[in-house]
RNA sequence: GCCCGAGUGGCGGAAUGGCAGACGCGACGGAUUCAAAAUCCGUUGUCCGUGAGGGCGUGUGGGUUCGAGUCCCACCUCGGGCACCA
């Protein structure tokens, strides 16, 4: 019946889904049995020098997937679409290209699938890998397929291991600001060239000293960190994973906030120089700042308060405001607050401590929440005023940060500011504000902070700021108040200038099963050990059963029994690591799914290497400096914002060791950075909260219904939950690939997020339909295209879009590529139902222009015109200056800023030729009327706008 | 809460400080058709006007400028990150 009624009628040669699917697996396989896609290398096994034959290069990335057992949905190949379409074209604009994909597949999800199945993980990974990349190909990328490794490969994770090696087998040297091989570091102690912070010598250190000074510098060490503790769970908890009453989202058991003996990576070390080399990157500026802001530099001092317990250091980023100091807040998690609390405040503030220690850090810090704290019936001294202030301790203040102790200056901060007026302690103005303060605050100027609504921050003249050797009084810049205090903080012994960070080291250890063993031992004394990189990888052992150990959920104390320690055969071991073969005990943690995203990249580069994990040479090609001062790098990489800090960062933090000890020329990993936007949907639910298939809602004028009933409409991620995913199978079933990849450029901006419109679709499958239309007939499937000389006027339109489309192409504005390529169809449309044939001079360039975009059709296309190779190499079709110069140009002309005309005009007319044709409109002579012309603004082939009174 | 970003027709969006709404969807009208689908042509921010034309319009309120969607200040709403999801 419809088959009947569609086969009599349906044009045979149109481009329809069918055809395209056809036309795509066609050219799927030719590319793949062709190697179209794989990039030479100039060394190692894929090495092939006479295909880089002096060609510049292009590594283009995208961030390495997690692949996720729900398959993908259409929301996840945007950036791979984005990354393919640069791709393609930097290959026309004569590149060496490299693009592939691999997989980030060690990590939680597949570890708690195997959990409630008691399926292996690597055998759910691997099928979850094989179905992305059946999704992935149907796609049409042009990844080098021979490069797409995955995380748990043991030859990748082996070099994983390799690196943490590395890390471990180094120190930051401070003077020389880099990190150095940890034997330099023991040769120095043995010479003495390294400054030992007691007064013996190296030799005078017993084995376990030396041992231990030489471990506690190294780049991965062991240390006691602060962790959420969950005994009835049996893991370590996420922040977002514990309750706000301290308890576990999952199981509702109590969560213990304690120290725990964990690997961790001294990131530290590198924070001025993960700031400052921000500045050579090409990354989005909100990235960087973000960056910045997570490093959380600030200069400041520290100043030492007199107490009864002793001295109390705090740190300020305000060293100007001393004079303002009016009472001290310490951490309560702060060492000295039992020693400072009197008698009388003994029991306020150990109930204090106790609810502090069950908040979250970021509770803590919530400053839209009641400041809350107690007084600790101490004092302490003011250096400046000599003064008494009083000693509270507060949870607003963390001992993470700084020394967990500050010097409260309420005129000057508004969290002390807060906490002043709720324990009705001195505000003390040390700077006035300016009059504009007082008068956006409606109030008078004075500098009785009673008449403050909050407190003030910014340049403002120094007033009271004065002692007997000190004045910071008529200053008004903060940097010169802060530079004159630290001075006097130093030379009298109270303090001295410091800076500090926010940026903390990183936690490295996972109680867990599904991640990278670390190639540590450990002897009978504890000490750990590095497994010679001969016995790498250290291979995860294989397991039944993947369930933490759970214990008695009230047990604080009781430690975890990760996965990996009930495997008794693997957990001992014997070697010879140079003192005779010993008996060790392997480390059980394993590495956190940060590790492989921290150095993927490299490997795409070098995948099968079997003696390193990137050969020099290699590395220097694909990622090496590009002249003075560049720091190398990937020269694209697309993905999330999401990513912004954390993976960014330690990312560059292992690039950069590896840079320091030699083993790779690249300063960076990631030279220019691209945050896509995601792809998200909108979601219904009925009147009862339950979701609905949002397929078969319907809207009417703004309201929307299921099945007759009315339905609210929400708007986010897609997921299963909701109801809304839409998948690229369907798409490839009811469009094909390339309508589906034209579609996701051309919604919007790569950049930018926006809602997924199945019903959008069909007006890309329609342009493609007309361009196909342009060169193929429907009825016959001959050529229509001749070698007719092409109307000016289009040639002309040609030119004008090859200039567009390149420079959109170079800036990742494909939905602007996408909507010249449609206006030049539209008007070669027209010619071609005209005249019922196309020229060739404007068919062909069109094809080339498209194939970035719809790589399939494009190949078919240029096949059928008679072509035998493949378009991806072909030259991207060039702009003839000539054709794109016009001979007159529309000018808008305004007339108090308002349009009232238009005038026609040479492009290189001047401002009096502009002048008189506008004055010369009728529609300006009438608007000018009873009026004075007071000003004429000419901006050539702009604009003119005349200024009337 | 803190940090970063975004708000433009019915919808997705376009616009080096210089003609707001390119291109696509939808809607409406026409051609074709026995009819429909498909295709092709046209209209489509809004209000006033038969028309030429004019008023108003880029989340809200202010500011800078001859001129602001674009720059500055404040606010509102939405999205992302906040260290064991990665």
């Amino acid at each position: 019946m419809p088959s009947s009624a569609g086969a009599t009628n349906f044009p045979p040669f149109r481009y329809s889904a069918r055809l395209a699917a056809d036309i795509e697996s066609r050219w799927q396989d030719t590319w793949d049995a062709e190697g179209t896609y794989n990039a030479p290398n100039p060394a190692g096994p894929l090495k092939d020098v006479e295909r880089l034959a002096g060609k510049p290069k292009a590594f283009i990335l995208d961030m390495f997937p997690y692949p996720s057992g729900a398959g993908l949905h259409v929301g996840h190949p945007l950036g791979y679409i984005g990354t393919d379409v640069y791709a393609r074209f930097k290959r026309m604009k004569g590149f060496n290209v490299l693009h592939a994909l691999g997989y980030d597949s060690f990590g939680l999800p597949a570890e708690q699938h195997a959990i409630t199945t008691g399926i292996h993980p690597r055998i759910n990974t691997e099928s979850n890998i094989a179905n992305m990349r059946r999704q992935l190909r149907r796609l049409g990328l042009g990844h080098d397929a021979r490069r797409s490794v995955s995380t748990t490969d043991e030859e990748f994770y082996k070099w994983t291991q390799w690196i943490f090696l590395q890390v471990h087998g180094a120190w930051y040297d401070t003077a020389q600001n880099r990190a150095r091989r940890i034997e330099e570091l023991v040769r120095e102690c043995e010479s003495g060239a390294h400054q030992l912070p007691d007064h013996r010598a190296w030799a005078e250190y017993s084995a376990q000293e030396k041992h231990d000074y030489i471990d506690s510098h190294r780049l991965a060490y062991l240390t006691d960190a602060p962790v959420n503790w969950c005994p009835g769970l049996g893991t370590i908890l996420a922040n977002e994973e514990v309750t706000a009453d301290g308890r576990s989202d999952i199981g509702n058991y109590p969560v213990f906030k304690r120290n725990m003996r964990q690997w961790m990576m001294r990131i530290t070390a590198y924070a001025d120089r993960l700031i400052d080399d921000l500045d050579r990157l090409d990354w989005p500026e909100p990235i960087k700042l973000m960056q910045r802001n997570w490093i959380g530099k600030s200069e400041g001092a520290r100043v030492s308060f007199t107490s009864s317990a002793g001295a109390i250091e705090v740190f300020t980023t305000r060293p100007d405001t001393l004079f303002g100091a009016t009472f001290l807040v310490l951490s309560p998690e702060h060492p000295l607050v039992s020693a400072v609390t009197s008698a009388d405040a003994a029991g306020a503030v150990a109930a204090y401590v106790a609810e502090a220690a069950a908040k979250a850090d970021d509770e803590r810090q919530d400053d839209s929440k009641v400041k809350t704290g107690v007084f600790t019936g101490a004092y302490a001294t003011n250096p400046v005023t000599g003064k008494d202030v009083p000693i509270f301790i507060a949870d607003y203040v963390l001992m993470g940060y700084g020394t967990g102790a500050i010097m409260a200056v309420p005129s000057g901060d508004q969290r002390d500011f807060d906490f002043a007026r709720t324990y009705n302690l001195p505000i003390v103005a040390t700077q006035m504000p300016p009059l504009s303060w007082f008068e956006q605050r409606n109030i008078a100027p004075s500098s009785d902070c009673s008449t403050w609504p909050e407190a003030f921050v910014g340049d403002g003249e120094y007033i009271d700021s004065a002692n007997d050797s000190l004045s910071l009084n008529g200053l008004s810049s903060i940097s010169d108040a802060k530079s004159r205090m630290n001075v006097w903080l130093q030379s009298n012994r109270h303090g001295e200038a410091t800076t500090t960070y926010r940026l903390r080291d990183w936690l490295f250890s996972r109680q867990r099963y599904w991640g990278e063993p670390f190639p540590i031992v450990y002897d009978e004394h504890g000490n750990a050990h590095a497994v010679p990189q001969s016995a790498l990888p250290v291979l995860l052992p294989e397991l039944a059963d993947f369930k933490p150990t759970t214990l008695d959920p009230n047990d604080a104390d009781s430690d975890p029994i990760p996965p990996l320690a009930r495997v008794k055969e693997w957990t001992t071991v014997t070697l010879d690591l140079g003192s005779g073969t010993r008996e060790y005990k392997r480390e059980v943690n394993v590495m956190p799914q940060w590790a492989g995203s921290c150095w993927y990249e490299m490997r795409y580069l070098d995948p099968t290497n079997a003696d390193t994990f990137i050969d020099p040479e290699v590395e220097r090609y694909w990622m090496g400096p590009q002249g003075e001062g560049h720091t190398g790098g990937v020269d694209l990489y697309v993905g999330g914002v999401e990513h912004a800090v954390l993976h960014l960062l330690y990312a560059r933090f292992w690039h950069k060791v590896l840079h320091d000890l030699g083993h790779v020329s690249s300063e960076e990993p990631f030279h220019r950075l691209f945050n896509q936007g995601y792809i998200q949907a909108y979601a219904y639910r009925d009147a009862r909260g339950q979701t609905v298939p949002a397929t078969e809602v319907v809207e009417d004028n703004g309201t929307y219904s299921w099945n007759s009933e009315t339905v609210s409409r929400e708007y986010g991620k897609m997921g299963k939950s909701l109801k809304n995913i839409v998948t690229p199978d369907e798409m490839y079933e009811e469009f094909g690939a390339d309508t589906f990849r034209l579609y996701e450029m051309a919604m919007g901006p790569l950049d930018a997020s926006r809602p997924w419109n199945t019903r959008d679709v069909v007006g890309m499958q329609r342009f493609l339909q007309r361009l196909w239309r342009n060169v193929v007939s429907e009825d016959t499937g001959e050529l229509v295209v001749t070698n007719e000389a092409p109307p000016e006027e289009l040639l002309r339109h040609l030119h004008r879009t090859i200039a567009g489309v390149e420079a959109d192409m170079d800036g990742l504005r494909f939905n602007t590529v996408i909507a010249k390529l449609i206006e030049f169809n539209n008007a070669l449309t027209q010619h071609t139902t005209a005249v019922g044939t196309s020229p060739r001079a404007l068919v062909e360039p069109l094809v080339q222009m498209l194939s970035p975009l719809c790589p399939h059709l494009a190949e078919e296309l240029w096949n059928r015109l008679g072509h035998t190779t493949t378009v991806t190499y072909v030259p991207f079709p060039q702009a003839d200056p000539a054709l794109l110069k016009e001979d007159a140009i529309e000018v808008p002309v305004q007339v108090n800023g308002k349009v009232r005309g238009r005038i026609s005009i040479a492009p290189d007319a001047d401002d009096d030729a502009h002048i008189a044709a506008a004055m010369a409109l009728d529609n300006v002579v009438l608007a000018l009327e009873g009026k004075t012309p007071v000003k004429t603004i000419v901006v050539r082939g702009r604009t003119v706008n005349i200024v009337v009174k």
